[in-house]
DNA sequence: AAATATTTTTAGTCTTGTCTAAATTTTAAT
DNA sequence: ATTAAAATTTAGACAAGACTAAAAATATTT
């Protein structure tokens, strides 16, 4: 079993690692968990003793086997929560993440499959990241920033990149929400400025809107 | 704000000053939290210092009203928590303790109102404990042991004193839920043991068992 | 009332997880 | 190849929450 604070490390080495093939380095641990590069140090040499991940000094951690299974795991019930809560508690896309924060660490296996199944298994979270299966597999479906399409490419909006409260209730505003489809209109060189047209209605969106919106691009 | 063990420290301690109108004490407190003498003193002057309890040294303790209210508050999730395993996922009353001992901890008051919403406003918990209102109010209904029935006395089953998984599945095997009718048809002087009809059935009830459920009487 | 037993508190220690400040190693720049 | 900068580790400290053993206070017997 490990502690609410090892768990956490472990689902942010996961993140961190999933982009390079290099091993994590102390330094974006300690910023992902807001926390020092000497704490960093310290619970790293505690979860190579448990074997959880494989650490050499000063060259970065990367997860074992072991390490990837158990963070997947802590994903999935983050996300499994956040899907909960929006679909069956009225939580908003931009609240669920705190409480998920939380509710991650609830130990209880039962727990987390019935709230599976009540919610009909499901693949996505609100902010359409996938969920982990229970062997803590992930699909990886292919999709691009918005800000990478060409004009008169279009698509569906799948994903967000930053899942800030901020971002997702500017998306509110603006009425853009997953799975409705996308289409770059215009596109300006000077500053990455695009406008769209989404749900018939023609919007300007700024460069880093655009860098942050994932869209499944149609063929 | 409270941490999980300031919590668990006063639900206990409301627990157990709800019989008694003295001063809850050291070893009581330590027994019901499985944990030392000594580390309850310690914890006890912190709470203190807190305002959600007054202590006099060697006199025990007796929670502040702020006190009062923040304890009920964890019972009220730890309650409801309880009633949603059992009616929406499939828990049965026997297991839903320890999760509901996680969950009580989880910080977010709409979630918890959600869950409340979701369940119906539910008044009781799986087990026939009462569910404090938002205010840490907390209907005390009037119930009395089986063992307390005379012969021929009659009511409903409405709660359990002892919650222990072993308890519960020894009713559950004996198919005695909450909300039967059960008639005392026999009484043994010597051992304190009944006969008693349930479902249409009798069966003999032990003065152990009697002594942990309770009955709503019928007039 | 004195002696004994029980309860409670104090003193000192330990573990977990964090921090600052200093030392060390690696990386980047001259 | 040195030197400077950045990253990382070590050393030492601290707070929370627990423990053991010993001291002090209260309660119970005789
Ligand atoms: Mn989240
Ligand atoms: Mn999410
Ligand atoms: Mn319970
Ligand atoms: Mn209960």
């Amino acid at each position: 079993m490990f502690t609410s604070s090892e768990e956490n490390y472990l689902k942010a080495i996961f993140h961190l690692g999933i982009t390079s093939n290099k091993g994590v380095s102390t330094n974006a641990i300690a910023k992902s968990l807001h926390t020092k590069a000497s704490s960093v140090t310290d619970m790293i040499k505690k979860l190579a003793d448990k074997k959880v991940l494989v650490y050499k000094k000063y060259q970065g951690v990367s997860l074992t086997s072991e390490g990837k299974k158990t963070a997947a795991n802590i994903i999935r019930k983050h996300r499994l929560w956040e899907v909960f809560l929006v679909e069956k508690l009225n939580f908003n896309w931009d609240e669920v993440h705190d409480v998920a924060e939380q509710l991650e660490h609830i130990k209880s296996p039962k727990l987390i499959n019935e709230i599976d199944a009540l919610l009909g298994f499901p693949k996505y979270d609100p902010h359409g990241d996938p969920i982990p299966d229970k062997e803590g597999n992930l699909d990886q479906i292919e999709k691009s920033l918005l800000s990478t399409l060409a004009i008169n490419e279009f698509g569906i909006c799948v994903g967000v990149h930053d899942s800030s409260s901020t971002f997702l209730q500017f998306l509110d505003k603006q009425k853009i929400a997953l799975g409705q489809e996308i289409i770059v209109v215009e596109k300006e060189d000077f500053d990455g400025s695009m406008v769209v047209e989404i749900n018939k209605n023609k919007i300007s969106i700024s460069n880093k809107i655009a860098n942050n919106l994932y869209i499944k691009k149609s063929q």
